[in-house]
RNA sequence: GCCCAGGUGGCGGAAUGGUAGACGCGGCGGACUCAAAAUCCGCUCUCCUUACGGGGGUGAGGGUUCGAGUCCCUCCCUGGGCACCA
C-alpha cells in the first residue's frame, strides 16, 4: 500500500517505506547462492558524540546507489553497516567524568544508527558490527595470535609522547606546540615499552599488491611513497681506536663514496657513548640530552640551522683509507637506515649546509659530464648523477656503472654489500589506554616458558613463535605466552579509575585482581593470584596492560560483516568464498595510508593463514570529497557552518538530501554546502510528482496504455536517460545522472501523452538516488512493490540517436553557421551544403579553399587562406 | 622544499581534441492571482551595434593542431598531503 497523500509530503512516505524494507526483509543478502554478488562497503564511522555529520551520508549515499543499481541488475547484494567505536573521545569523556566508555558508546550508536535509518540506505541491519563487542573483538585478539604466532609481533622500546606533569602518555593529536591539550603542560619523547607489528616484513607485497588495484593513483602512490623502497649499499667504516667496532651506514650513492669527509650518527645511536672521546663526552651527553627532549617538530624543521658535535673519534673509509671525522647530528635519523651516514657535502644538500656550519672539507667527485667535455662544474652541492672524478680506479665511470663496481669492489673486501632500505617503519600496536581491545599476552619467568614452549600440541604452545617474545619488566627480562583462542575473548575488567597508572602503563596496570594471575602453561586458563596457588603447571603471570590502536578492528571489519554472529569461525569459509573482498569500498582520503595500509597488511596475513581467498582487501576504492559550509571553509562548531543533516531532512526529505549531496558536484571533489541548492532539489522531487500523478494522488492523465502514441520527444529523453545514468552511475558521476533525469522530468512535463512503461522505466533510473518517492509512484502506477526488484531498463539503440545531425559549420575554425541533414548524408553533399550557407558563402568569398575538414555527425572546417 | 589535485558566468558545476557554459542555484521580465506563495513561460559570459550582425572569452604567457577548457612547456594562484629517508 501505497501512503494516501495528495501530493508529495517525505515526512509520510520516507518513514512509511522505511517500514516496509525493514518488514520485508528487501535488502537483507541471504546464504551464498548463485547468482552474482556484489558487496558495497563503507568505511564505518565512530559514533562520535556529536551525532551524524553531513558529509557521512555523502559516502554511504554513493555506495547505497550502486548497491541498488547492481541488485537491480541482479546481483545478489551485500551492503552492511556497523561501528568503529573503541577510540580516544570516550576515553577522554570517562576520564573527566566516570562515565564508563561503554555506556557513551552504546548511547551514541543509538543515536548514529537512528541517523543513518532516516536515510533509507539498503543496508543489511542484521549484520551490523561493533568493534567494542567482545563477540567481535575476540577474533581482533584472534587475529593477533596468528600475527605472534608467525613472529609478527614483538616488544620493544619505542618514543612517546609522555607528560611528565599528566603522568600519562599523550596521542599526537593531543599534543599540542610541544604541550599537552589538557592542561598545557610540557611534553616530551620517552621510549616506552610499547607492542610493535612486524609490518615492514610485508613491504614488498604491501607494494606489489599495488599494482593491481582499482584505486585512485594518488592514494596508491601515498603508500608507495609512504613504503618508500629504495635500493642501495650498506658499507661498513671501522673507527679508528682500539676496539675498532665497525660503523654500518646506508646509501644509494655509494658511486659519491670517494667524497664522504666526514660521518654522522644519529644521537640515539647505539656506539656514540663507545666511540665517543673523554675529552668530548660531556659535550656529546649535552647534545644527546637536548636532542631527546626535543619534539619531532624542532627537529624536523627544514628551515633550522643543522646543529651537531663532534665525537673525537675518527672512522676508516674502506674504499681509500682516508681518516673521517664522527659527528652526531640530530638530522640523522636514528630511525632510518641504520641511523648512521657518509657525509658527502658535495652532493648533499643536508651534508652541504652541515659542512659549511662545521668548516668541514667539500670534495667533488661527481661532474655532470665526462672530463675533457669543456663543460663547466656545477656550483655544489650538486645532487644529479654523472661521471666520477677524484675517485682513485673508478674515476671516468658512469654514476650508475659505479654504483655497481663500488659496491662489487667492497663486496669483495667483506666491507659492503647491496642492501634495500624501506622508510616504513614497523607498526607501535600498542596504547596505554583502557578503551581498547586487551592485548591477549601475559609474562612469565624464563624457565616457566620454557616449559610452556616444550609442548607444542597445547593450546599455549600451539600459539607461541619460534624465537621468543621478551621484553624488560621492573629491571628483569620477561618471556610473552600467548592468552590461547580458546581463552578468547580477554575482555576489559571493570576499572575503578580510568587515569592512567602514572608510570606509562594503562588504567589496567592499577587492577591488581586483574593483572597478576595464575597462569596454566598448556591450556592458558587463569586465575586470580589472590586465590590460593595452584601449583603443577599454574605459574604466576602478569598481564600485558596495553591495549590495541583502534586501527585493530578497522583492520578486518569487511570480513566480520560476511559472517557477523558466527561464534565457532572468524568467517565461514563457503561464505568467505562467495562474498570474498568488497566490490566497492568508499570512504574519505584521509585514510590513504595508514587504515588502508594496516588492513591490506592484515588481509595479506590473513590470505597466509588461509583464513581469506584473496590477497587484497579492497579491489576497488573511492574517495568522496569533503562537503564544506556555505563559507566555503571545513565545517566546524567554531565557525557555526554546521549543517545537521536531521534539520535537512525534517526540512525537504531524505531523498532530497541524498540527491542533493550527490547533485553538489563530483563526489571526489570538496565542495560547498548551498542551502538555496536544495531547495532546487525539492522543486525537482514535487515536479517529479505532479507529472505523473494528478492533483487527487492518482496516475496524471497524461500517462496512457503502453501501446498509445507517447510525445517522441519524451520517448527520445527515455533512453538517452537510460544510457546517461546507467553508464554514470558505473562511473560514480552522480551529478550528470541527476542532471540527465532533470532533462527528462523538464521534457516528460511538457508532454502530451507519456506511456505508463516510460514513467516506470524512469522510476526505476530514479529508485536508486530517491528510493522512498520512486517506491510510493512505483505503486501508484500500479506496480507492485518493491521498485528495486525490477530488473534495470536497457535503452533501445533505436532511440538513442536520431535520424538528423547538426554540423557546426566553421571556416578558419570560427562557427560561421549550423547545418541539419539527414543522418546519413554523405561528405560531398554536407560539405556541399555547408558551401552554400550564406554566412559561410560569404567568408569564403575571394578566399582560396586550402583545406576540408570533415568529421562525421560534427563539424565542418574550411581552411582559407 | 617535495608530491598530488585544481583554477571555466554572480554561485555549484557541464563539456570522447570538434558549436564553451548542459543541469541546478541566484537574478531580471512576463503569465496565473484581489494579492502573495506555489506553478508555468522567456531572458541571463562579456563588449560593440537600435537591429541584423560582429569582436573577445575557460588563471597568465608561449607551443602543437584545420580546430585546444581539454595535449606539451614556463610561470602565477588556491587547496590537500609529506616533511632532513642518506
Amino acid at each position: 500500500m501505497p501512503t494516501d497523500c495528495t501530493h508529495y509530503e517525505p515526512a509520510r512516505i520516507e518513514p512509511h517505506w522505511q517500514r516496509y524494507w525493514s518488514e520485508h526483509r528487501t535488502f537483507v543478502a541471504g546464504p551464498p547462492d548463485d547468482r552474482p554478488k556484489y558487496y558495497g562497503l563503507d568505511m564505518f564511522p565512530y559514533p562520535s558524540g556529536a551525532g551524524l555529520h553531513i558529509g557521512h551520508p555523502e559516502g554511504y549515499t554513493a555506495s547505497d546507489i550502486l548497491c541498488r543499481y547492481r541488485k537491480s541488475r541482479g546481483d545478489h547484494v551485500l551492503h552492511p553497516m556497523g561501528w568503529d567505536a573503541f577510540g580516544l573521545p570516550a576515553e577522554q569523556y570517562a576520564v573527566k567524568t566516570g562515565t564508563h566508555p561503554a555506556r557513551t558508546t552504546a548511547a551514541n550508536i543509538e543515536t548514529f544508527r537512528r541517523q543513518i535509518q532516516q536515510f533509507g540506505f539498503a543496508i543489511d541491519w542484521t549484520r551490523e558490527i561493533n568493534t567494542t563487542d567482545p563477540g567481535y573483538y575476540r577474533w581482533t585478539q584472534w587475529i593477533f595470535l596468528k600475527l605472534f604466532r608467525r613472529g609478527l609481533v614483538y616488544v620493544d622500546r619505542k618514543p612517546v609522547w609522555w607528560c611528565p606533569e599528566l603522568r600519562a602518555v599523550l596521542a599526537n593529536e593531543e599534543v599540542v606546540d610541544g604541550r599537552s591539550e589538557v592542561g598545557g603542560h610540557p611534553v616530551e619523547r620517552r621510549a616506552l615499552r610499547q607492542v610493535v607489528l612486524r609490518i615492514t616484513a610485508y613491504a614488498d607485497r604491501l607494494l606489489a599488491g599495488l599494482e593491481d588495484l582499482d584505486w585512485p593513483d594518488s592514494t596508491k602512490r601515498q603508500q608507495r611513497a609512504w613504503i618508500g623502497r629504495s635500493e642501495g649499499t650498506e658499507i661498513l667504516f671501522p673507527v679508528d681506536n682500539k676496539r675498532r667496532p665497525v660503523l654500518r651506514v646506508y646509501t644509494t650513492r655509494p658511486d659519491t663514496l670517494f667524497g664522504a669527509t666526514y660521518m654522522v650518527l644519529a644521537p640515539e645511536h647505539p656506539l656514540v657513548a663507545e666511540i665517543t672521546t673523554a675529552e668530548h663526552r660531556e659535550a656529546i651527553e649535552d647534545y644527546r640530552r637536548q636532542a631527546a627532549a626535543k619534539s619531532d617538530l624542532d627537529r624536523t624543521d627544514l628551515a633550522r640551522e643543522k646543529s651537531g658535535v663532534f665525537t673525537g673519534a675518527h672512522a676508516i673509509n674502506p674504499i681509500n683509507g682516508a681518516r673521517l671525522p664522527i659527528w652526531v647530528a640530530d638530522y640523522v635519523l636514528a630511525s632510518y637506515g641504520t641511523g648512521a651516514i657518509m657525509a658527502v657535502p658535495a652532493h648533499d644538500e643536508r651534508d652541504y649546509e652541515f659542512a659549511e656550519t662545521f668548516q668541514l672539507p667539500i670534495q667533488r667527485v661527481i661532474d655532470p659530464e665526462r672530463k675533457g667535455s669543456n663543460g663547466h662544474s656545477p656550483e655544489l652541492p650538486y645532487t644529479g648523477e654523472g661521471f666520477l672524478v677524484h675517485s682513485g680506479d673508478f674515476s671516468g665511470l658512469s654514476s650508475e656503472d659505479a654504483r655497481r663496481e663500488i659496491t662489487l669492489r667492497l663486496e669483495e673486501q667483506e666491507e659492503g654489500r647491496p642492501a634495500v632500505n624501506y622508510r616504513l617503519r614497523d607498526w607501535v600496536f600498542s596504547r596505554q589506554r583502557y578503551w581498547g581491545e586487551p592485548v591477549p599476552l601475559v609474562w612469565v619467568g624464563r624457565e616457566d616458558y620454557e616449559r610452556a614452549a616444550a609442548d607444542r600440541t597445547s593450546p599455549v604452545g600451539r600459539v607461541l613463535p619460534g624465537e621468543a617474545v621478551t621484553a624488560e619488566l621492573d629491571g628483569e627480562l620477561r618471556y610473552a605466552l600467548p592468552v590461547p583462542p580458546e581463552e578468547l575473548p580477554l575482555t576489559l575488567p571493570e576499572v575503578e579509575s580510568f587515569q592512567p597508572s602514572g608510570d606509562g602503563e594503562s588504567p589496567l596496570a592499577n587492577e591488581e585482581e586483574w593483572l597478576h594471575v595464575h597462569f596454566h602453561l598448556r591450556t592458558g586458563e587463569t586465575r586470580p593470584a589472590s586465590a590460593a596457588a595452584p601449583g603443577g603447571d599454574w605459574v604466576p603471570a602478569r598481564r600485558e596492560t596495553n591495549t590495541m590502536p583502534q586501527w585493530a578492528g578497522s583492520c578486518w571489519y569487511h570480513l566480520r560483516y560476511l559472517d557477523p554472529h558466527n561464534e565457532e569461525r572468524i568467517v565461514d569459509p563457503e561464505r568467505e568464498r562467495y562474498w570474498q573482498a568488497p566490490d566497492l569500498y568508499i570512504g574519505g582520503s584521509e585514510h590513504a595510508v595508514l587504515h588502508l595500509l594496516y588492513a591490506r597488511f592484515w588481509h595479506q596475513v590473513l590470505y597466509d593463514e588461509g583464513v581469506v581467498s584473496t590477497p587484497e582487501p579492497y579491489r576497488r576504492l573511492f574517495h568522496q570529497g569533503i562537503i564544506l559550509g556555505e563559507d566555503g571553509e571545513k565545517m566546524s562548531k567554531s565557525r557555526g557552518n554546521v549543517v545537521n543533516p536531521e534539520t535537512v531532512i525534517a526540512d525537504h526529505g531524505a531523498d532530497a538530501l541524498r540527491l542533493f549531496e550527490m547533485f553538489l558536484g563530483p563526489l571526489e571533489d570538496s565542495k560547498p554546502w548551498n542551502p538555496q541548492g536544495i531547495e532546487g532539489i525539492s522543486r525537482f522531487l514535487k515536479k517529479v510528482w505532479r507529472t505523473l500523478l494528478g492533483p487527487d494522488g492518482q496516475p496524471a492523465e497524461r500517462l496512457v496504455a503502453d501501446g498509445a502514441a507517447e510525445d517522441e520527444a519524451a520517448t527520445r529523453a527515455l533512453h538517452a536517460t537510460i544510457a546517461k545514468v546507467t553508464a554514470d552511475i558505473e562511473n560514480l558521476r552522480f551529478n550528470t545522472a541527476i542532471s540527465q533525469m532533470m532533462i527528462f522530468v523538464n521534457t516528460a512535463a511538457r508532454a502530451e501523452a507519456i506511456r505508463r512503461g516510460t514513467a516506470l522505466r524512469f522510476l526505476q533510473l530514479l529508485a536508486p538516488f530517491a528510493p522512498h518517492l520512486a517506491e510510493e509512484l512505483w505503486e501508484r502506477l500500479g506496480e507492485a512493490p518493491s521498485v528495486s526488484e525490477a530488473v534495470w531498463p536497457e535503452p533501445d539503440p533505436d532511440w538513442l540517436g536520431s535520424d538528423r545531425v547538426t554540423y557546426a559549420v566553421q571556416v578558419n575554425g570560427k562557427l560561421r553557421g549550423e547545418l541539419e541533414v539527414a543522418d546519413s548524408t554523405g561528405r560531398e553533399e554536407v560539405l556541399a551544403a555547408a558551401r552554400g550557407l550564406e554566412k559561410v558563402a560569404a567568408n569564403l568569398e575571394g578566399k582560396t579553399l586550402r583545406k576540408e575538414v570533415f568529421v562525421p555527425g560534427k563539424i565542418v572546417n574550411f581552411v582559407v587562406g
